[in-house]
DNA sequence: CGCTAATTGGACTAACTAGTCCAGTTTGCA
DNA sequence: TGCAAACTGGACTAGTTAGTCCAATTAGCG
């Protein structure tokens, strides 16, 4: 029985879950901040307070436990940028997203997106945490192409748009963005990114809705 | 007497500058497949062919180790771009520049920005290398300004338009892209950042520029 | 040549790492 | 109530880590 498949089948009871998912809160927390590897064992015990056999009940292994942080910080990003991310149907939303996104960005003191940072550092060495963190990208990307979508349907965007692909852009655009910002530590080349997304979707609009903006 | 100071100071016989060298080439090939934390000096020494005496005959400690290999990686990513990165100043040469990137990309099989990951990594924790990769990140920055900034002095670029602005933007893709291609194995991601950022230039070009391209 | 400093080899340490093991306690349920 | 399973505590290990130390060798230079 794999690890995975373990904290899968085993039944939790409610103290059982609170705990699992304390250590995995605190494991987020300390990797967003020294990443994977600079983030020991001992470390997380500390932090959410849990002995060492624990933290083997609940995950097989550190690499168990990191998966689980991937999801949970999955979440976390999606969650934050609600409801914004719900309906980015509109030059106005994409907008409010925008402002909410370098909001945020100031709100952790710029230490950049956390799954951007897993994906950066476990890329090359995990497949498994690859494919995780792709489909974290995948659901994220998912979400903004619904609502340009939207606005595709609705006539808002030309045919010729491709609302995958301005989907992934923007989403690009955040990433480069907020690596730029926390390593300069100013907000500016995250705004100057998504304004320059925002553009692109904007210069795709027809010009029915674009005169309709004003 | 500090590290870097003592690698500054001290004389090095030819032999020596070449060891030292090799230490780094071999420490910036390990950090850019297995990061920073995940590169013990064990395996530096192994691959470099050096003692532990040697490697702290060279350098104070693991993080003067470091900061060399981001100016070795600084530098090599910069020459890679060459000679485009020397003369960004025409949507073709922009153009140029993003099948180099591309290429790029796919040659290193796509594992992405040597000077990106170890921004991501070390920002948070090592103010001393953030700011050092944050240099990095100038350097490049303006590279790309020099070359907006002629084809602005020429009339191809509309007054308003800002190369710093622009600049920052074309990195900020260029970051983005790399980072979502590296984490779902395409090229696409980064094709289409590149693409929207080349675009957003093209956008602010004049009238007279943008009829010459044809 | 001969001296000084650069360079090299490798044993050694103290701290830390992921992971194991077993014994004890609490909980849900029949 | 009693029992099986979930849960917890913490000692322990074997391997790895960055960093130290000293002795030996090599190279430049007067």
């Amino acid at each position: 029985m794999t690890a995975q498949q373990k904290s899968q089948t085993r039944s939790l009871t409610a103290r059982g879950a609170t705990t699992r998912s304390r250590i995995i809160d605190a494991a987020a927390d300390l990797i967003y901040d020294h990443g994977v590897e600079g983030t020991s064992l001992d470390v997380v015990m500390a932090a959410s307070g849990v002995s060492k056999s624990q933290l083997y009940h609940y995950f097989g292994d550190k690499d168990a436990l990191v998966l689980e942080v991937i999801a949970r910080q999955t979440e976390r990003v999606l969650e934050a940028q609600q409801p914004h991310l719900g309906a980015l149907d509109s030059l106005a939303a994409l907008k409010a997203w925008r402002d909410a996104i370098v909001a945020l960005n100031k709100a952790t003191r710029g230490r950049g997106c956390p799954v951007g940072s897993l994906a950066s550092e476990l890329s090359n060495d995990s497949q498994s945490a690859r494919k995780h963190l792709a489909g974290s990208f995948a659901v994220w990307s998912e979400r903004i192409e619904q609502g340009l979508d939207k606005m595709q349907k609705r006539g808002e965007l030309v045919s010729s748009a491709e609302p995958h692909d301005l989907a992934l852009a923007l989403l690009g655009a955040v990433q480069g963005g907020l690596l730029l910002a926390k390593t300069t530590q100013s907000s500016r080349p995250l705004e100057i990114a998504l304004d320059m997304a925002i553009d692109h979707v904007a210069s795709q609009m027809t010009r029915r809705a674009k005169s309709r903006r004003r």
